[in-house]
DNA sequence: TATGCGTGGCC
DNA sequence: TGGCCAAGCAT
């Protein structure tokens, strides 16, 4: 073991943090972990990993859960493939591996979900396998304390992170090793103003001149997000109101929403709204009053949205882009899993009508 | 190789 | 406020 890892490692008994899915002996709550950190932050995933154990203890109980289910568990935390796939490699594991998560990081990385990284956090943490990982924090780390000045987001600089992540893993350790470079990533080696004063390798990082750490990892540039105009249709009839759900695989895949869609440049709320409702449900409908506005940014774009409270005209809803449809009571929209705005909008319909 | 995929916190 | 970022994966 060379002179970085061992420092890195008694740091992280000293400073690592004392997380609910660490010290455990089980695959899945690590498997589980890995899944929701994924893109997420610590603080964000704890109490969603607390509620999900409870949920579903064991592989097993996941296996035998609904696919609606797991969405409504997950509601919230975002990039909802990331539920469908583990509940389908769930399944898979079930049917195919007698119930046991397989330890080889290649096998695992068939199951859907489970990428090279994921992969390679599986094996060294929950089953002691020597492979090293690169994750997000593990390339701003290394590229910092080896002065990497390739793009840490491109193959050739990926290539050159990766082998720095072998080469210093230190034999029978790699769960701890890649589990104590996340941890100095996210505690210590921050993205905008790193503490190298708390730093256990600051004396080595070659990249400690000033201003030299918040130049790394160099990075290829991102391109601007679009705003769109969208419209979304409250259509109530005795009591219920009328959800779609949407289809699975794209944005939001699988929960339930508002009917409703983009409006065209130059066109008006209410007959954007009519000409979706018309495409989408095969029915006509009255645009009443307005029932809110409600601004989002998701990653790649935002939206600005009108929702209308309506009444139907002409015919009953059918899907026809969407997987299906409901006519919900107000007590039950907690059982249909949505995103971030069309919750709001139920728990206000909720509020002014219930 | 580039793009789509959520949400919350920070400045 | 909008942009950036946070334990990636699938296509």
């Amino acid at each position: 073991m060379n002179e970085f890892s061992r420092r890195l490692l008694d740091w992280y008994e000293r400073f690592g943090r004392r997380l609910p899915w660490r010290g455990r002996a089980d695959p899945y709550a690590v498997w589980v972990s890995e899944i929701m950190l994924q893109q997420t932050r610590v603080e964000t995933v704890v109490p969603y990993f607390e509620r999900w154990m409870a949920r579903f203890p064991t592989l097993a109980d996941l296996a035998g859960a609904s696919e609606q289910e797991v969405l409504s568990a997950w509601e919230g935390l975002g990039y909802y493939s990331r539920a469908r796939n583990l509940w389908r490699a769930a399944r898979q594991v079930v049917a195919e591996y007698g119930g046991r998560l397989p330890e080889d990081p290649t096998i695992l990385q068939r199951l859907p979900g489970i990428g090279r990284y994921t992969a390679a956090a599986i094996a060294s943490i929950a089953f002691g396998r020597d492979v090293p990982t690169l994750d997000g924090n593990l390339r701003r780390v290394l590229a910092r304390l080896f002065d990497v000045a390739a793009p840490a987001d491109s193959p050739a600089g990926e290539a050159v992170l990766r082998s720095l992540a072998e080469e210093n893993l230190p034999p029978g350790r790699a769960g701890d090793y890649n589990q104590a470079l996340m941890d100095l990533g996210a505690t210590v080696c921050l993205p905008r103003k790193p503490r190298c004063s708390a730093c256990p390798l600051a004396d080595l990082c070659r990249a400690r001149a000033a201003g030299v750490q918040e130049a790394r990892p160099v990075l290829k540039p991102k391109k601007e997000t679009p705003h769109y105009l969208v419209t979304a249709a409250v259509v109530r009839r005795n009591g219920k109101v009328l959800l779609a759900q949407r289809p699975p695989g794209g944005l939001l895949g699988g929960l339930w929403e508002f009917p409703g869609g983009k409006v065209g440049e130059g066109e008006a709320l209410a007959d954007g709204l009519r000409r979706e409702i018309r495409e989408e449900l095969g029915v006509g409908i009255r645009v009443g009053e307005a029932f809110g506005v409600y601004r989002h940014a998701y990653t790649h774009f935002r939206i600005t949205l009108h929702a209308f409270l309506c009444e139907l005209t002409d015919g009953e809803p059918r899907p026809l882009a969407a997987a299906d449809l409901a006519w919900a009571a107000l007590e039950a929209l907690e059982n249909y899993p949505m995103g971030k705005v069309d919750r709001q909008i139920a728990r206000r319909l909720k509020a002014e009508f219930l």
